[in-house]
DNA sequence: ATGAAAGCGCTAACAT
DNA sequence: ATGTTAGCGCTTTCAT
């Protein structure tokens, strides 16, 4: 009932504590017959290290680094939020967090930034990525300086991170294409998609899973090509009250980024017995908003807290040295409607 | 940077380590004028005690104990699975876990069990809460005998349990009406319900969120009396299809309980041309299949496997002593459909 | 290549 | 009412 020790351990393989250790740690000094032995009464006892006791003893502390983009874009401020409060919680559990904010959209300042990185200051790194190849050699660089990486809401497919915790954005344009797709049932006609920038990763995969949902299964609306808002609610809703005025036939709106104010001015431009089916993505004050006076039919959004935690908690059991490394929980999609605002 | 310990705060209030212990613990035999010193020091060092060296000094070891409607209710032996699944995790952390399963809808013998519970073996227990003054009674005799209660999945309210691991229900069935509604609209007609039995408090909650969703956003539909399946499929199947050929102006399904392979199969007896939107609780097997085959649209989902672990932890928080006990994030209601589904 | 002993931050006898 | 001391399970010098 009681957990076997280390002492166990020595007892039974018949050596000493700091035997038992060595082998432990994989630290050299033990001949490999020691060795074997020790790792034979390992087995027999089904022993497993305490991970508390380990820490306690050699004063182990994780040390953190969440890197966001700056600028105004909002689910990034909320993201950086979470981080700060997360921040303070994990204080307790001896890691510390620092938060590095660089310019949105330049591969070139965030790889330099990943190359300042110390790994005498740092253990491990969460990064909000941008998907470029001076980013990824930058990330194999911090590896090999044994530094933990983890991506964080934005991947970087093909680079030696470690895991990535956010969401499956081709199952959320899916989503989105489903929901839409009922939404519009009935009314055939065509669906505008807004989008941030087609070179963003996440925004690009949106559109992939939402285009193959309508085309399928709902091949009696047909898409017209993505307005480019670049985040801006300006432009976003010039370009696309231009779009809803000159085809009155626009049954549905997709948005995939940012600058949902800009969707939401636009619509309510429109003649009021126009009725357009709306689903964007992030729950933010303006969603809200339009969500309640009726203007937006569904948002689809991602904790951000759930996924900073998430990464706190992969960063440390990488670090921990579990292997393999334990999955945490994925980031669901929530979507969100009217009437089940939280 | 480095955290003070005890030693920091026996030093600063030029007290022993023994009296900062007792301050720490609550623990008599301090004087008042002793304690406050303590306390002093402690404020301005702002020292936060080493929970794992707490724990790993006193061998602390945390015996929980789940308590399960016993059944065919896929819902339940899947949760049954996971409990079973993070109580081998939870070894890792000092935590036992022992699940029992009590007949369902029966609450003496829930109350009775409750009542066999002794605090020389349990610390804490997680219920799925059957509503009843017996089991209240027990609960509140639970708790005065020192061990801590937390009810999961299913509530209880008015008791003394310390907390509810488990989504809204009422919230689930606004988000329910939301979506039925927007998937029928344009389809007037009539909107029928199936509940598992109304003396359920989950069934009874979904269902009023549900109408007051309908009544109030989407008046076009009215609303039959519920179909009670009592969580049986052939009695969902026999009902619900009778219902359906009476009535050729149902357009939309909301079952709110088990027994969805009888909705399924209701659904298939019907004419190929009748569109019928569904919305059901809990993916399973047989609701996924439903969606790929297009015979439902919309799943309510909650991650039992989250509800297992939040559960889990609330108990150990309020066995630490936290206080305010910290809250676990709230369980989220999952919308899946046939283009999302995990 | 292996072992002995001190100590991580805290608790729990056992003193005084 | 307060202090001393020996651990909890593990790591880490420093010996041998």
């Amino acid at each position: 009932m009681t957990r076997p020790t280390i002492h166990d351990v020595a007892r039974v393989a018949g050596v000493s504590l700091s035997t038992v250790d060595r082998v432990l740690n994989d630290r050299e000094g033990v001949r490999d017959k020691t060795r074997s032995r020790v790792l034979d009464a390992i087995g027999d006892l089904g022993f497993e290290r305490n991970l508390a006791a380990a820490n306690l003893s050699r004063g182990r502390r994780y040390r953190l680094c969440f890197i966001l983009p700056d600028g105004q874009n909002s689910f990034m401020r909320a993201l950086e939020q979470d981080v700060a409060e997360e921040a303070a919680a994990a204080l307790r559990d001896f890691t510390v967090i620092e938060t590095r904010k660089v310019p949105a959209f330049d591969a070139g300042a965030l790889a330099d930034l990943l190359r300042s990185l110390d790994p005498e200051a740092v253990d491990g790194v969460a990064l909000v990525a941008t998907d470029a190849t001076v980013v990824r050699i930058a990330v194999r660089e911090l590896r090999a300086r044994g530094i933990a990486v983890v991506t964080l809401v934005s991947d970087l497919p093909g680079s030696e991170k470690q895991g990535f915790v956010g969401i499956d954005n081709v199952q959320a344009g899916r989503t989105a294409g489903s929901l839409l797709g009922r939404f519009c049932r009935g009314r055939a006609g065509r669906i505008a998609m807004v989008c941030g920038s087609m070179l963003v990763r996440d925004h690009a995969e949106r559109r992939l899973g939402f285009e193959q949902v309508l085309r399928t299964e709902f091949p009696e609306q047909s898409l017209i090509a993505p307005i480019e808002g670049l985040d801006d609610k300006d432009r976003v809703r010039n370009q696309l009250a231009e779009k809803l005025a000159a085809d009155p036939g626009i049954v549905g709106v997709y948005s995939m980024g940012a600058g949902n104010r800009g969707v939401a001015e636009a619509l309510a431009a429109l003649q009021p017995e126009r009725h357009v089916s709306v689903v964007v993505h992030e729950l933010t004050r303006y969603s809200r908003e339009a969500l309640l006076d009726g203007s937006f039919d569904a948002v689809l959004h991602q904790n951000s807290r759930s996924e900073v935690q998430g990464a706190i908690q992969l960063l440390r059991n990488l670090l921990d040295g579990q292997n393999p490394p334990p999955q945490v929980e994925p980031i669901r999609v929530e979507i969100y409607m009217r009437d089940n605002l939280p």
